[in-house]
DNA sequence: GTCCATGCAAATGATTTGCAGTATC
DNA sequence: GATACTGCAAATCATTTGCATGGAC
């Protein structure tokens, strides 16, 4: 659990620098983001995380908590169509417009691999120049088989989101 | 509510070679997202629209066929955070794996554009190489401004989804 | 000390489901 | 005529909200 991400001192510097109060609540909720960052985590995944060091938390703290910080822009929402909005710490992008990251969906196992790129830069002129549209972000999803699925569709194998 | 989209007699042939019973429900549910074809309709608009030539229908018969519909790749579903699904006709490409469309959000008035085209065809094969994942199909939203508001995110104008 | 944040329980709201009646094939 | 489809009402389930208490500054 303390093995990567953020420390405390770290998030609480965020969220003070953000202008919030720092409580043990968000401190938890965005370390544990943070340490999660490749996992795309649900609000109840969040929650049985933090219960582990903290279990009096609410489940409507972690909520608040999470729509504060989407918010500020200091994570990401996804929505992979199962039923749960997911969770990441967002990439810390300097000064630009926020770009959200990108993610390849495994249509046989559900695994769920980010990547960050500029895919779509031409696209975004080539928009522009054809219908007047100003685009300022994307949100891309690619469906198909990872590595370890073997890039076949027809078996089946364990999900893990 | 004639104005264009299919038929009834279209629609019903459509899915009769689906192989589905042929229900006055069915047909006027698809009937409506095919004259609705760039409008991204939730489950009650269509409910609303089916409503008006046929006010017997329930709530929960719109929701099965597009369940239905959403199965046999007829139709497809778009989420734009809301809080509510969205469908839209689908592309009816011939054999190749189904394509979502792709959309432009005004994050000023809210409008959504769909546009079709095969945007990410390097891209995929390039993921392909670098990381063994074999892409089928992918999703795109671009979020920005849209011509009528000016590209000029400040101002504030009507929202129409 | 003030005011905002929290925890709990109750409310909300989109979507799903059970069941008895009805229509399609 | 059998079976699958429908409508209604009740159930579900992720997320939100009201309110009294507790904690950060």
């Amino acid at each position: 659990m303390d093995r990567k991400g953020l420390s405390k001192e770290e998030v609480a510097a965020i969220l003070k620098e953000k202008g919030l109060k720092v409580t043990i609540q968000r401190v938890l909720v965005l370390k544990t983001l943070s340490a999660c960052e490749d996992q795309h985590l649900t609000a109840e995944e969040i929650y049985e995380l933090v219960k582990v060091e903290y279990p009096e938390i609410g489940l409507a703290t972690v909520y608040r908590t999470i729509q504060l910080l989407l918010e500020l822009n200091l994570i990401d929402r996804i929505n992979l169509d199962d039923g749960f909005a997911r969770y990441e710490i967002g990439t810390f992008n300097k000064g630009k417009a926020r770009h959200h990251h990108h993610h390849l969906i495994c249509l046989k196992c559900g695994k769920v691999a980010s990547f960050e790129d500029d895919l779509l830069e031409g696209l975004e002129q080539k928009i522009q120049e054809s219908t007047g549209f100003v685009v300022s972000d994307h949100e891309v999803k690619l469906y198909g088989c990872c590595k370890e699925c073997g890039g076949n569709l027809l078996e089946k194998c364990s999900t893990t989101k």
